[in-house]
DNA sequence: GTCTATAAGCAGATAGAC
DNA sequence: GTCTATCTGCTTATAGAC
């Protein structure tokens, strides 16, 4: 039954995708509708929100991802050194090998990050207190986990915007080699 | 002679200000307007080049403050631990203690970061570079020195990213207090 | 050097046909 | 569920008076 001809979560992918390339005033209806193939009207049908709606939407999508791809194997089954390397190649998946930015940095700009304050914060924190989670289950103490949940996304978060400032992905993945001799050390030792 | 109302490197201060707070799409003529007390028609006699023009002269006011206020302390006189210092102590003005965004993560996003991309590039490897030859002067190798201001500038950017997306300017004080102890101590073993 | 007025186009958003 | 057509307001940018 090819009652859609396209899959909700493949519309909101596009989206997600247009809305981290452009930040949310960069992304216009126009683009929008280039990117999905929908006519503006159309994407006004499945988003009667507009705009502030899909951007919702991708948050809870960019949550899910975190909780999913990037948490979830540190949580899994496996050697330190098989979890973090699961993760680690999930991050160069999403982050396009550092060509692509990360979609809590780029909707935090401006009035956009005032209006979705809330998500931001909750979809940060999903990461954060994900990665604190499984290092504290390890054995390393509270405030070491944060410490270190919160150097591995300022990391990541960095390493994106340099990446992208001079051109050069290769500081992000030396950022993620990094994380992943630090991560892995730290599980072990835990 | 009061000749000029504001002088042009205070407008162009109200400017940078702007784009550094709402990023390219969202830093209108309208809000220019009204950060400069100027009407849009003055800007334009001020920028023929309109908002374009503006960012490549706020690109090159950040630039100058990064060599001036940045690189500048940490190849001045004194002890490491006091180069440092003075270093540290004005990043945190710069970045109004972890409260405002850094216009090269800003300037980078969507279209614009293709307009401005040799800028952008530029500014951020005044950055580096004036990093890396102090480090390099103090005895450093090439390679560890890259590293270390690479790894600085990641922290820094990426620390406010992190702050701004869960509203704690904490984070980016704390990232600037481990690169003032790791910085002082690559210096001082140098 | 600043202003008012205005142009031309694009933004987000809606109505209603099919 | 998609489309065409349309609306309103805001966008950048310019012309020309003072």
């Amino acid at each position: 039954m090819p009652a859609a001809l396209m899959d909700r979560q493949t519309v909101l992918d596009k989206i997600f995708a247009a809305f981290r390339t452009y930040g949310y005033e960069g992304t216009t209806l126009a683009r929008l509708s280039e990117a999905t193939g929908l006519g503006r009207a159309s994407l006004y049908h499945h988003f009667p929100g507009g705009k502030e709606q899909m951007v919702r939407e991708v948050l809870q999508l960019a949550q899910a991802a975190l909780q999913r791809d990037v948490v979830g194997p540190l949580e899994g089954t496996g050697t330190p050194h098989a979890r973090v390397r699961r993760m680690i190649e999930n991050l160069k998946t999403l982050y396009a090998n550092g060509e692509a930015s990360c979609v809590i940095n780029l909707m935090g700009v401006g009035e956009a990050g005032e209006t979705f304050r809330g998500e931001l914060s909750a979809t940060t924190e999903v990461w954060l207190q994900g990665l604190e989670r499984t290092l504290k289950a390890a054995g390393i103490r509270a405030a070491a986990a944060r410490k270190l949940a919160i150097d591995t996304v300022v990391r990541i978060e960095g390493s994106l915007v340099v990446s992208r400032a001079i051109g050069d992905p290769s500081v992000f993945i030396r950022a993620l080699g990094e994380s992943e001799r630090e991560l892995e050390q730290a599980l072990g030792a835990g």
